[in-house]
DNA sequence: GCATCACATAAGCACAGACTTATGAGTCGT
DNA sequence: ACGACTCATAAGTCTGTGCTTATGTGATGC
């Protein structure tokens, strides 16, 4: 469970794009499989290797199930690229601007 | 140059622990291959990747390349993460603490 | 000049993983 | 109870990519 790589997970673009528009609404497989140009089992899949990863959770709803991000996944992927700040060039500073602003 | 994948070069482990080791010090290709069970070659492909996703840069010393990291291309990924602030259960605030003290 | 070194590139192989079709397991409406 | 549905799992195919060996390019030292 803890031992899946979160970076393999999001390597692949139709996950994330998964992930983008789960961002937008939670969502059932298929109403999200709408605008994919995917198999039903394909995205049952990714759906699978998201969940093993933590980055979405389901609540069932009689036959159907309801995605919706679950960031806890995250965490691992900020750590680690909270190890390289220190090599931030300082042009990028900007953003740290831009976080702040969406941690309210 | 720019539709480079960042994470598709993340998601190989020999790359981030490539990362990893320029995190503590500048190096040389054949420094770096000490401690990996990998062909010349092969740590020569990683660092072109790498190179390509502006998440490390070279500088030419004779016959020898010192390669460093260049935080740049995890711009992007930085970006990404941003987006997903909002999903992020309460637990996992402490990490905004976390970054805040190394923007020290 | 020539051998040796550090690194890059070429070409081919082999495995991982994303896709497919087929089928299974539950749930709903009639 | 039965058919239609939502989603998951199984099994097989195929492409992408990380590895290898072989070779190329340029720098260094004798």
């Amino acid at each position: 469970m803890s031992d899946v790589d979160i970076f393999k997970v999001l390597a692949d673009p139709t996950r994330r794009a998964v992930l983008e528009r789960l961002a937008s609404a939670e969502m059932t497989a298929t109403e999200l499989r709408e605008g994919f140009a995917i198999s039903q089992p394909a995205m049952s899949q990714h759906l699978a290797v998201l969940r093993g990863a933590g980055l979405i959770s389901e609540r069932r709803e009689g036959r159907y199930v309801n995605y919706r991000v679950d960031a806890t996944g995250m965490a691992p992927l900020h750590e680690w690229l909270a190890r390289y700040r220190a090599f931030w060039p300082g042009r990028i500073d900007g953003l740290k601007d831009l976080l702040k602003e969406m941690d309210q």
